[in-house]
DNA sequence: AAATATAATTAACATTGTTAAATATATAAT
DNA sequence: ATTATATATTTAACAATGTTAATTATATTT
């Protein structure tokens, strides 16, 4: 990297991790280019010498904030013996990550990527993050419980899409009404998926 | 209903038909008050006679979308036997209403309800939907099978919160990537559900 | 027919994302 | 070191949108 493009990545950076205090701050009624900016300390139509539109700057974002819950769920599940208890653990860590910050919820799986084509691989690296944050877990119980790799691949994904419904239904919609019903929901569901393997092996 | 009752359901039909109309059209991007207004024969400022705000009159169409939503599915299924093959072919449409009209998926799952406790009811009437239109067959397989209720309800949640969670991946972040795959997808974790009830009876 | 209430429209405002014009700052050339 | 040029930043301006206030038109009542 030469001096410029050392330059304009501390912009950006800057930029960013305004975008990301907002976002875990005040949340989504507060975003927007002159909020951003002022937090960065630059004018809004700065903005878009490092960025084409807002939503460029907002969804590169989202690696920063899988990482950031990757270790927070790391910290969390600490102890939990691997295998189908920790699988567990690490789905409940990673819904509990969202409904902590929903407006990072909102920027994973709510707001439009403008530019399909270019904002593919995100929408993939939100797709597969859960996948990834099991994927040691699942693989110690293929080998474990001598697993179908098929019946590996339908539940991963089924955790994926049940985690998402959960999640849009409670924090779009308020369904099931109250937290502790949510949650109890959310053992239900999980035990049921991650419970099925094991049994399998029977 | 005296005149002035009768009168205003009207004006709040018409306003309501060109919410609706234009949802299905062109779809969110063109769904503003003046468009609104305008398909409704009206000036824009008139709407705030009859509707609180716009998300008021755009939510108040959530039941006629489930009415011509649950008519075109019971068309679909027509001929399909009861139970088992009758939940996942109703869920099926379910799902391809949706694909078909994103707006309305929008506006089912994605758009932010205003006024928490005046909207409940209709966040209640969504988070229902598919469990009022597959209650029957359920009820069927209960007694044919002779099931537990609570592996009913599980399996009911799970359904539910499957589709949200598979539309809201594709609809909003393109995975899987192709209808077919999507598609695909759809009979794989569908049929995992229903079909692991049949199981269970043995 | 005039007075009053009701409904509808136009005008105006605030907020937002974005672009264009103007200004400041840094770099290069003499 | 000073001037010329390129680059970066900011201010001004625009368009789109939801909403409210002021104004005008229409209906109702006296």
């Amino acid at each position: 990297m030469n001096n410029k493009e050392i330059q304009e990545q501390r912009m950006k950076g800057y930029f960013m991790q305004a975008t990301k205090e907002l976002l875990k701050g005040e949340g989504l009624k507060s975003l927007n280019v002159r909020n951003i900016a002022q937090q960065a300390g630059y004018s809004f139509a700065t903005l878009y010498n490092y960025f084409k539109d807002v939503k460029e700057l907002v969804f590169l974002c989202v690696d920063d904030f899988q990482q950031e819950c990757a270790a927070e769920i790391t910290q969390k599940v600490n102890g939990v013996p691997g295998g189908p208890a920790k699988i567990k653990a690490i789905t409940k860590a990673y819904m509990a990550y969202f409904v902590q910050y929903p407006s990072v919820f909102n920027l994973f799986f709510i707001e439009k990527l403008g530019d399909i084509g270019q904002k593919q691989p995100t929408a993939n690296l939100i797709f597969t993050f859960l996948d990834r944050l099991t994927a040691d877990d699942w693989d110690y119980c293929r080998k474990k419980y001598n697993l179908q790799e098929n019946d590996i691949t339908v539940a991963k994904a089924e955790l994926n899409y049940i985690t998402a419904g959960m999640l849009l239904f409670y924090m779009n919609r308020i369904q099931p009404a109250s937290y502790s019903d949510f949650s109890e929901a959310i053992d239900i569901q999980i035990n049921a998926i991650v419970d099925r393997i094991e049994i399998s092996k029977a």
